[in-house]
DNA sequence: CATGATCTTTACGCAATCCTTATGCCGGGG
DNA sequence: CCCCGGCATAAGGATTGCGTAAAGATCATG
């Protein structure tokens, strides 16, 4: 796990300074924005883990940039605003802002609720770790210790549909319905058969696999920690 | 849908009747509790969709009311304080409280609030609880105490159709029907093995279960709080 | 057209699960 | 006190479902 990217947005450079040194030192990596337009394209550029946001832009008003964001994704958004007005807050919670500070604000605080909202937005990552194994989906590409692991695209697609539901059962026939399609609802050998390869090259044991556990009668899961 | 229901805790008269106004007003059921013990008996029962907690209650300690409830579910929870202490935001919001408002608070920041946290939690997650034991059903897990419980696909779905039923007695012929299907309504010695077998698994006494009670010559019967 | 990779299909050994029956326990009634 | 019905538990054989290997079919590539 990497640190986390907080994305930085605001015009006055004093209170950018301020930010972004409390947030190194409290173990987070950040980007910058003064305008909202700029956010936008930061957003966009280095798809930050979250954001801080304040509502005195000069360009774009800071709701447009929320409501913007919002369209397309769920990245947790904290406001900060000079104005300690309800109808201030009331409008940004509503638009979608996760979180509301008011300036002057405490930067134990602000942290507090940083870690709140990272806490339940797990966006949907675009690399899947689970023990020495990483999956790149954007890179298509799986390494397990650092060394690459070759998977033919069917392996490919199983492996992802699993990773990315950890915990949770898959049935035969959900699997087979989303890699194999509509047509092949009932061909259960087939997924036994890729199950059994995807674990010769992943597991550290295949024939004890702790990654890709069976649930007879149902399906497979995806192990999670 | 019907209405979301809101948990109110706190121990002064008016404000609950002010909160409960409020948001009745606004579309909510609610239910209040004066004190620490009494909110979780409240959850337990009641299963609402969020709470809004006082942290000034005269038994428990708000917090440790937090930290209670976050140790098995997720449930939306909005802190209020008298204390616009940023130390008491800073420890509520990283028990896992969702959201924080320091009294005086204006009701419509505290509508929104609320409406932010709903939004992101429309889950209601299939998680029936009794005691120690925990059945996940979209995971198709079951835990004790924390530890991992393997049941089989016929232990489990006994398992389920008993819970989902807290209170209420099931006959032999109606479990027969359901978990074995139109064929075996009489084959009453399936169900005593299935029944023994599951009590070894989940009773912490199997020879004096109180989770799946004997209903002799009537059927079974799963204890409710 | 030849070659290698990938996917489909089938078969078989093995383990988990289920079905079935037998035995023993407990409480109530003769 | 003994008998009997309803129940719990143990144990075996039958069945189902799983993992693996391997052979044929299909596809892309040069």
């Amino acid at each position: 796990m990497t640190k986390p990217l907080i994305l930085i947005v605001d015009d006055e450079p004093q209170i950018q300074r301020f930010l972004g040194h409390a947030l190194a030192a409290s173990g987070y990596d950040t980007c910058f924005a003064a305008t909202g337009q700029g956010a936008l394209e930061a957003v966009a550029a280095q798809k930050p883990d979250a954001m801080i946001l304040d509502l005195g832009l000069p360009d774009l008003n800071g709701k447009a940039v929320i409501e913007t964001l919002r369209a397309k994704s769920n990245l947790p958004i904290i406001v900060l605003s000079a104005h300690d007005q309800e109808m201030e807050k009331i409008m940004a919670l509503d638009l979608g802002a996760n979180d509301f500070v008011a300036k002057p604000f405490g930067i134990g605080e602000l942290l507090a609720r940083l870690r709140a909202c990272l806490r339940k937005a797990p966006q949907p990552e675009d690399i899947l770790r689970q023990g020495p194994l990483v999956i790149d989906l954007p890179g298509h590409t799986v390494t397990r210790d650092g060394a690459p692991v070759h998977l033919t695209p069917t392996e490919f697609d199983l492996l992802v549909m699993l990773a990315r539901n950890p915990g949770r059962v898959l049935s035969h026939r959900q699997i087979l319905l989303q890699i194999w399609g509509p047509a092949h609802g009932e061909d259960v050998p087939y997924l036994r058969v890729f199950i059994g390869q995807l674990r010769q090259k992943i597991e550290s044991n295949p024939s004890a696999p702790d990654l890709i556990r069976t649930e007879p009668g149902i399906g497979y899961r995806w192990m999670a920690d």
